[in-house]
RNA sequence: GGCGGCAUAGCCAAGUGGUAAGGCAGGAGUCUGCAAAACUCUUAUCCCCCAGUUCGAAUCUGGGUGCCGCCUCCA
């Protein structure tokens, strides 16, 4: 296993400090608006990375913090006349809710900044006993950037480019420009708790005054916490290096004297919408739900995944199309697959994926499944990862099995890997049990139904009848070479309701759910 | 201005010294009453341009052009 550490900006290979065990680190959101695709970006990637590890056999500890104290709840809660915790506790929900429905795996925590404030204290005094920070009149405390010699050492930046770039802050108290806030006092502010009540929600008390943590002082205080002065992996997006990892580093590694604090730090590319890199400040961001209501999300995951996690992703309707109409030819062979063996949801790794998987060296597929690993050990290298699980749907899709003692057997180890290579890469199972009697559209088979039949239907025919009957009655003009009108069923069934008939070579008609166009 | 990244077929995208993965779309065939699905075959004499190193480069070096990002909130 190899990964690209931007701390070295090379490709390493992968050694935890601590033989088969991982710590794992991934700044979470800060939880003030609708989570969006940069989060799903990052989010997947590190689902991909923390499932693989596992799969490998690492005893991985995979945190992922929660930043629910910030200048930014602050404005949004003072926006809306509601309480920082009304924000911060109802966006939690949103992003939890995005990473169920894009079946991320809960991470094995997720500490949150306003829980681990006394250790931040902690921090900051032992930082301000080294001589590395310094308190202003204003009760606040800055990190002293220049008492780090290796600041920089992220993001390559030496400090003096830095300086001469820095922009410059009136009234700040700071020794330096790019010092930065590890406490931000607010004993100055001209609050009244009477007009503000959230006011007193966002403030703690410090040996310094009233105040709240600086933003990069959390996860240097999580870690140390819940891990000790190093770690193996941390990870986050690529806008986090500068100022946020490098500052991370500079107080962590002042704090404990331990260096590097963490031995591989991650870091996955940007999210573009048609072209335009999606930003705040730009304020073209594209939330999770918006993307999840026109595509499901194994095509959101397929798509992110054809390309490498360091690279820029572009999110536009035709490359996110052509991932759709890959996952649809994805699931449908799988779940054919599925149903022929009779298989049921929730034994199906329990009986057959993880049992035959890896079970039959000698199998064709074993071929794939070796090559999947290898690239996904090189620094994650989904796209090719993606080609495997390509080769395996292929040869799940040709009845040729004769190489096995039967084709029941042979369909059994091809489907098991490609359900394990799907798994690893985090895809979700969900649809291939899906009811699809649930998709139906009622309406447009109810008008169909009419337009073909003279009688009415019955008061309340479940949508699946409807469906049936129409299929019958197109049977029957099939019956009596009335090509046109099975034609005009079948036309009209795909072109009104989304069903796509097929004729099976036993002269039965299976259908199918058309993706939604929305 | 400082630093970094990217440029591969109609579209998306791997590869990074040995002669272009994979996907989508397109074309042909098998199957079908016709379709659909599925399978098979097919689609870049060439990897932004120029020069160089090498037996050999898309892959290394130098120069150029274009696009993007970070240096400010952001995953």
């Amino acid at each position: 296993m190899s990964l690209f550490n931007s701390l070295t900006g090379r490709q390493e290979p992968f050694e935890p400090v601590d033989g088969a065990k991982v710590r794992m680190y991934v700044c979470g959101p800060t939880v003030y608006d609708e989570p969006h695709l940069g989060h799903a970006r990052c989010y997947i990637t590190w689902d991909v990375l923390y499932r693989l590890l596992k799969y490998l056999g690492y005893e991985v500890t995979y945190a992922r913090n929660v930043t629910d104290v910030d200048d930014k709840i602050i404005a949004r809660a003072e926006k809306e006349g509601v309480t920082p915790a009304t924000i911060t506790d109802q966006y939690y929900d949103h992003f939890i809710q995005a990473m169920r429905a894009l079946n991320v795996l809960d991470p094995d925590s997720e500490p949150r900044a306003t829980e681990y404030i006394q250790q931040m204290l902690e921090g900051i005094q032992v930082l301000i006993e080294k001589g590395a920070a310094y308190t202003t009149p204003d009760g606040s405390v800055y990190f002293r950037v220049h008492t780090k010699a290796d600041y920089g050492k992220l993001s390559r930046k030496p400090l003096d480019d830095l300086k001469a770039g820095a922009r410059v802050e009136v009234d700040s108290g700071k020794e330096d420009p790019m010092d930065f806030a590890l406490w931000k006092g607010v004993s100055g502010d001209v609050i009244n708790p009477s007009d503000m009540k959230w006011a007193s929600d966002m403030k703690w008390a410090s040996p310094w005054g009233w105040g709240r943590p600086g933003w990069h002082m959390e996860c240097s205080a999580m870690n140390m916490a819940m891990f000790g002065p190093q770690i193996d992996i941390h990870a986050g997006g690529a806008d986090l290096v500068f100022p946020h990892h490098e500052n991370e580093i500079a107080q962590s590694e002042a704090w404990t004297g331990v260096t590097p604090f963490a031995r591989y730090w991650l870091h996955n590319g940007f999210v573009n919408v048609s072209g335009e890199k999606m930003s705040k400040s730009l304020g073209n961001f594209a939330t999770i739900g918006q993307v999840l209501a026109r595509y499901d999300a194994n095509t959101i995951r397929y798509f992110l995944l054809t390309h490498h996690y360091r690279m820029p992703v572009d999110f536009h309707d035709q490359a996110l199309e052509g991932a759709q109409n890959r996952v649809v030819k994805l699931h449908r062979a799988l779940k054919s697959a599925v149903q022929k063996l009779g298989l049921e949801e929730q034994t199906l790794f329990s009986s057959l994926v993880w049992p035959y998987a890896q079970k039959y060296g000698d199998d064709a597929w074993q071929v794939d499944f070796t090559a999947f690993n290898t690239a996904m050990m090189d620094d994650l290298n989904t796209p090719q990862a993606l080609a495997c699980l390509n080769r395996v749907i292929d040869g799940l899709n040709s009845t040729e099995f004769d190489a096995y003692p039967s084709p029941e057997e042979g369909l059994k180890r091809t489907l098991a890997v490609a359900l394990a290579l799907f798994h690893i890469l985090g895809f979700s199972i969900a649809p291939l049990f899906q009811a699809e009697e649930a998709l139906l559209p009622k309406d447009s088979l109810l008008d169909l139904y009419h337009a073909f039949h003279t009688e009415k239907a019955p008061e309340n025919t479940p949508a699946r009848d409807l469906l049936t009957s129409l299929i019958e009655l197109r049977q029957l003009a099939k019956t009596t070479k009335n090509w046109s009108l099975a034609d005009d069923i079948r036309n009209r069934l795909s072109a009104e309701a989304g069903i796509q008939l097929m004729d099976r070579k036993d002269g039965s008609t299976t259908w199918e759910k058309l993706p939604d166009h929305v």
